[in-house]
DNA sequence: CTGTTAGCGCTTTCAT
DNA sequence: ATGAAAGCGCTAACAG
C-alpha cells in the first residue's frame, strides 16, 4: 500500500508472511478453491501489505498463457484503425488481457513475420485487421489459436470474422447522390486488391444501373486511401474533362484530398461539387465543409473484435452483431442545380 | 520451413533433433559463447526444421526481463500520439523489445494503474509520452526501472526526459503573424495544467511584448487539445467582439475547430483571419486552405524515445538530439491587409 | 567447448 | 481445506 510501483515482490514471501503455503495464495489468487476465511484474510492483507503483482510472465508460463491478444493492423498510426485499437484495448482490458499491437504495413510478408513474432509471445489469440494474408494461410494458423479477423468473410473453426456490408453502403452512399439530382457521379475508390474497395465500388455500379444510367468507366478511378492519392485523383478527372457534379470517395482521408484538389482549382463544395466520404473520421466533423459520410462505427468495431476473441478464448459461443453502416448527411453534398 | 505458425516447439526438442545439450542450442540463440561449427549447424537446421521459436515468457522468467517496455500515452487514438507511437514500434522492434501501449485518459490515477499493470508484466522499462503523474512519483519508478518521459524536465539517474523548446516555438509562431503585418493575434491555449500549452502560451506572450504590443488577455483563451474545444473558443473571441486578424491556436485539432468555427461565421481563412496551428499533422496538409502550423517531428520523437529507452536498458550513455519545432507555412496565413 | 544442474515465479496435481 | 512437490521453457552458473 505504499503507493509506489510494484517492486519483485513474489507470490513465495507473500505465503510467507501470510503464514499460509504458496498454494493457498495461489488458490485466493485464482478463486480456484474454497479456503478457510481467516487465511484469506491474512492472505490479501500480505498482498497489500507488500503491494503484491503477480508476475505474468511466470503465470504465463506455468499455464501456457500469456493473457496478451496480438493485434495485427495496417498501420498502427491510420486514423480509422486507431479507433478500433481504442476498442479493442477496452475490450481486453475488463477481462485482464493486454493487446499486442503490430503493423503489416499493407505487406503480405510483414503480416506473416507478425504472426511469427506474435506466436513467439504466445499470445491467446490474434485479431487481424483488414489483413492481406490470404485464406488458407489464416485458416492454417487458427488451427492453432483463436483468430478474429475484419473486412473478410472467412469460416472456421476457431475463426470469427466481422464483416460489415460495405456493398450496400457503397449503394446507399451513391443513392444519396442521385436522390439529390446529381446524375454524373464520380467515384473515387481503394486500392483494387481491397475487398472493402471492391464492395462500395460494386454497391456504386448497382445504385447507378438501377437508377437507370450507366456506369461510365471513366469515372471511376482507384486511390490507395491516403489523402494524396484522393487529390491526384481529382486532378486526373478534372484533366480528362469529364463532367461530374458529385464525388464518392472510398474513404474520408481521400476525400480530404480530393477537396483539396478541388479549393486549388476554384472549384466549390458543395455548391459545385457534392462529395461524399466513408468512415466518418473523428475529424470529418471539422473538415470544411463538414463532410457528408457514411459512418462507420470503428470503435465498435474493435470492441467487437475484442469481445469475439474474449469468447474464442473462453471457449463461449460467439455471435456477431450487425454492423450498423450509415449515411451521415452533413455539409459537403447539396442538391443539384441548374438545368 | 512449412511456413505456418509456430507450434509449441521447446527448446528441448531442439537439442533432442540436433543431438547436442539444451545449453548448447541456448548457447547459440544468445551467442553467449562459442561452439563448434558442425554443432551450430546442426542446430540451426534443427530449429529451421522444427519452426522453432523461442518461447518470450519462458526467456522472460529465465532472465529476468519481459523484452517489452511499456508505452503509456493518454490516447491511443489521437492523432499526434499515434505518429510517435509508430516511431516507438520501430525503434523498439529492431532490438526485438515489443510496446505495450495503454491509454492513460489524461487522468493522473489512470496513469498509476497503468504503471502497476505494466509493472506486473515486468516491463524493462516504460515511455511516458506527455503524463499528468507528479515528478515526485515518476521518480520514484525509475528507482526500479528505467524511464524516458516527454513533454517535462525530469533529471534523474535511470530517466531521461525529451522536451522541445516549445516557449521558442510559441514565440517562432507569433513572430510570423507578426511579420505578416498581425498586430491583434488572438490565442487558443491548451489546458492550463499542460506544460507544453504553458510554454507556447508563454512564447506567444514573449513575442508580443518584445514587439511592443499589449498582451490583452481576454484575447487568450483555453480548450483541450480537442477539435471541439477550438470552435468553442472562436465563438467565444467572436461573442466578446474584440478585433483580431490572426489566431494562434496551440494544436492543429483545435485549429481545425477554429477554421470551422469562422468559416460557419462567414469569416474567411487567411483572407480575414490567419490562423497557425501547432504539431503539424499529416492531415493538416490537406485542410482548407492547407494550415500553417508549427512542426513538431512526431515520429521522430518517438524513434527518438524508443533508442533512448534501448540505451538506458543496456547501460549504455543515451544522448538526446535536440528536436527541432520548425514554422511551416502554408496558406492559412497571409499579409494582413488595409490599414 | 559442452553437458549437468539449479533455479526464474507461478500453477497444479497429488496426497493428507 | 491445505501443504508438498513437480513442472512450464529457458538461462546461467558450475564442472568438466
Amino acid at each position: 500500500m505504499d503507493g509506489r510501483g510494484s517492486s519483485p515482490v513474489t507470490l513465495e514471501e507473500v505465503a510467507r508472511r501470510a503464514g499460509v503455503s504458496p498454494s493457498t495464495v495461489s488458490r485466493i489468487l485464482n478463486g480456484t478453491a474454497r479456503v478457510r476465511e481467516s487465511k484469506r484474510q491474512a492472505v490479501e492483507r500480505a498482498i497489500a501489505d507488500l503491494d503484491y503483482r503477480p508476475n505474468v510472465m511466470a503465470q504465463g508460463l506455468a499455464r501456457g498463457s500469456s493473457m496478451s491478444v496480438g493485434v495485427i493492423t495496417q498501420d498502427i498510426a491510420s486514423p480509422f484503425f486507431n479507433e478500433s485499437l481504442k476498442g479493442i484495448e477496452d475490450s481486453l482490458a475488463k477481462a485482464g488481457y493486454a493487446p499486442l499491437f503490430v503493423s503489416g504495413h499493407w505487406k503480405k510478408e510483414k503480416e506473416t513475420e507478425c504472426m511469427s513474432l506474435l506466436a513467439a509471445r504466445r499470445v491467446d489469440g490474434v485479431i487481424v485487421l483488414t489483413g492481406m494474408i490470404d485464406d488458407a494461410a489464416l485458416l492454417s494458423y487458427a488451427a492453432r489459436l483463436p483468430l478474429v479477423i475484419t473486412g473478410r468473410n472467412l469460416q472456421g473453426t476457431n475463426v470469427v470474422s466481422i464483416q460489415a456490408n460495405n456493398e450496400q453502403a457503397g449503394y446507399d452512399a451513391t443513392r444519396h447522390l442521385l436522390d439529390l439530382g446529381h446524375t454524373r457521379i464520380a467515384h473515387i475508390s481503394g486500392p483494387e486488391v481491397n475487398v472493402d474497395a471492391q464492395d462500395r465500388l460494386a454497391g456504386y455500379r448497382r445504385a447507378l444501373t438501377e437508377a437507370g444510367l450507366p456506369v461510365e468507366e471513366r469515372l471511376i478511378t482507384y486511390g490507395d486511401f491516403h489523402e494524396t492519392s484522393g487529390l491526384l485523383a481529382v486532378n486526373q478527372l478534372l484533366e480528362s474533362r469529364l463532367n461530374f457534379t458529385a464525388l464518392f470517395v472510398a474513404n474520408d482521408q481521400m476525400a480530404y484530398g480530393a477537396r483539396l484538389a478541388l479549393y486549388r482549382k476554384g472549384i466549390r463544395v458543395p455548391e459545385d461539387v457534392s462529395i461524399i466520404g466513408f468512415d466518418d473520421l473523428p475529424s470529418s466533423l471539422y473538415t470544411t465543409p463538414p463532410l457528408t459520410t457514411v459512418r462507420q462505427p470503428a470503435y465498435d468495431l474493435g470492441k467487437i473484435a475484442g469481445d469475439a476473441m474474449l469468447g474464442l478464448i473462453q471457449g463461449e459461443p460467439v455471435s456477431i452483431p450487425h454492423i450498423p453502416l450509415q449515411v451521415i448527411v452533413r455539409e459537403s453534398t447539396l442538391r443539384r442545380r441548374g438545368p
